[in-house]
DNA sequence: GTTGAAAAGTGCTGCGA
DNA sequence: TCGCAGCACTTTTCAAC
């Protein structure tokens, strides 16, 4: 795993802009941090190099494909040791768009994105809750994303 | 708002590679789904327009800048009203990732990035239980991320 | 709407400081 | 280690189909 001391302030900085947009020029970038692109460049590559860069991905507005719902879904399983078949099965419905393993009253804390209610409910009954091992689940459906952004690591 | 029926099968393969590369070339796109580098950047261009792409992100490793800690809260309201006031207070605290408006127990939900358990302590005592309206919160920490995707939209 | 090619801009590499 | 300059590739535009 790199080290944070090894990566500087010029990294942080290049790091930022492209995490608010990935498709940025290079020679942009150099332009407002006062560097050349061929550093710009060199930084990026030690930083794929180390691991830092996990990907860049292209976002949609769901709404504009007809994806009108996100929920949040807490599950409880009927032991902690159906979790990794659970998980598995769970990476199998494409409306699961967030998945984790979580301290508290829930075993399993899922995102997922549906169409519309009938959707939702679809979801729910016939995917998730047919998953083996899962025994109950609670509902919490988002009315307003107010807030999205990646943390800052400046 | 876009309508669905504007977007076809080509536009939905284009975004769905970009929405897991965000960088990959409009030429190499093309020569997988045998058209030319051209329409794929006429598509591209109609669904910047239509509002369909609402931009690109680099994804770094929050461990690699020293973020350990993934948790999520339930937020507790004294008053509906106040959560107008206390999502503008939210938005300046960095450590809040993603806050949702939700039906259920709570009235509001956030996911936030921590860099350890101390950190974590002092975001939800200092920042999030100092912001006026908030009554008491409920924290689940993530143990492991199981999932992480998009939407699928073919 | 799509194509193919030409013009402009960007990413990449090696050399020099 | 950094910056500069040349080359290869990509994006973007446009006339023609």
């Amino acid at each position: 795993m790199a080290q944070i001391s090894e990566i500087d302030n010029l990294d942080r900085k290049i790091l930022s802009m492209l995490m608010q947009d990935a498709t940025r020029a290079y020679t942009d970038i150099a332009k407002e941090l006062q560097v050349s692109g061929g550093t710009v460049h060199v930084r990026m590559k030690k930083l794929e190099d180390l691991g830092v860069i996990k990907g860049s991905h292209l976002f949609i507005n769901p709404n504009a494909v007809g994806y009108d719902i996100c929920a949040f879904i807490g599950i409880y399983l009927e032991k902690g040791s159906a979790y990794q078949t659970a998980v598995t099965k769970m990476r199998q419905v494409p409306e699961i768009v967030e998945m984790h393993y979580t301290t508290g009253q829930w075993s399993m804390f899922a995102k997922i994105i549906c169409r519309d209610t009938l959707h939702l409910r679809e979801v729910l009954n016939e995917k998730i809750q047919a998953i083996e091992g899962v025994e109950r689940t609670e509902t919490f459906i988002s009315l307003e994303e107010s807030i999205t952004r990646q943390v800052s690591i400046l």
